[in-house]
DNA sequence: GTGGTCTAGACCACG
DNA sequence: GTGGTCTAGACCACA
């Protein structure tokens, strides 16, 4: 994999070391990246996207906390071989109550019927799975 | 209006102030707060709770920015009557639409299947409603 | 004269006791008030107007301070026959040197040629005079 | 850029923020900012001036919001590139249009001779240009 | 009573 | 280094 497999937009309001971080969840789970697949340096994504090496860093460090990703001293970064999805359903789906909270209370703040927010999420939730 | 209408998590990263701003915009697309409307003091807001008056001022200035709300001196904020309230249905699930789409992000991060998703909102969703 | 003389713009960025202020400048100047006429109560022209007894109080002894008005004990307000501009020119003028250089100011920032502004303040100083 | 671009009264009753912004506005229509051009940063401003770094974070905010400037995270604020600089001349004089109107009303309200107060302004614009 | 402005100073997010 | 957010508290303008 080289830097150009990355995207950085440094305009978006979303922190640059987050985007780099999302981009790697995606590409391990969509198996564009496979365990044990090296990663470009942190010096070469951050000079071929003309951002900060800290960022990029900072983004891998994230990862690597994550378990997305593994340091090989001397080899540098490696996507890691841990299993993904370790925990169960149950505490995954806890993760997600916050959000869910927050948007049955938008929900009433709106005045929206049940049944609308529930179809257009249905209809979000089946495109492109 | 009484302040109990506003909330507020001083723990969400996301500012206070942005936090109300948007309360307000929804609550004036659902129609439960209509054009000449009078919102409650900031000192009233500020002080149920526990937040800094200005900050509370800040929401205020930007909804007032925005159009949302008018000024009446000496009297408070009242809902402006150019922020047309009681938008359509449509409308008001466009405003919805991104903490539909972040919903869906971390379901997939999460690698949760859409139904269990799905029918947890639904209970969440019927509760005292 | 009688409340319904005066206008007022509880609307308008510009203080209500200021817009009377200055409506009551202009009918005096205009003609249309002359010297020891007398002007509607403060509770009439509050009245009328919907506006707070204390804003139209304010107003007044503005006036009255400006010389414009004088306090008849027993009889309300009178439109004082002082005679106007007391002054020098050249004291009245100097009265206008903050507003000039801040027109000199903004112009330097606009880039603008001297010639253009003074053609349009001269377009402007001639119009209904 | 550096800070002295920018002046500040403190004495005027306009709010030291929106001087900032307003002038903002004129150095860019007038071409003298154009985009891209990073501003003096927010401490930097407030030194110089020797008034509140949030005063000058809450001005650079609002011209953000306006549209005029941009935030570059970690680098700054530049002047954003949808604002289009170097406006005409018509458009620019525009923007002086208030300060002149407010000039004629003064005038009128002080019975001076239009010629006095052109001979005056002429004086001052010739000033070292 | 209302909101607006400014200050001094702390802490955070981002690069 | 950059700007953003929040606080506590003062003072002002307006009605």
């Amino acid at each position: 994999m080289d830097a150009s497999l990355l995207t950085v937009q440094p305009a978006s309001p979303e922190p640059i070391y987050r985007q780099i971080v999302e981009q790697l969840r995606r590409l391990i789970a969509g198996g564009q990246l496979g365990a044990g697949d090296a990663l470009p340096s942190v010096r070469e994504v951050a000079g071929f996207h003309a951002i900060n090496p800290m960022t990029v860093s900072r983004a891998y460090s994230l990862a690597e906390t994550e378990g997305l990703l593994e340091r090989l001293r001397g080899k540098g970064m490696v996507v890691a071989n841990t299993s993904r999805s370790s925990q169960t359903e149950a505490r995954r789906l806890a993760l997600l109550e916050p959000s869910l909270q927050a948007l049955v209370r938008q929900t009433r703040e709106l005045e929206l019927p049940a049944g609308l927010v529930l179809r257009r999420l249905t209809t979000l939730l089946g495109e492109d799975q």
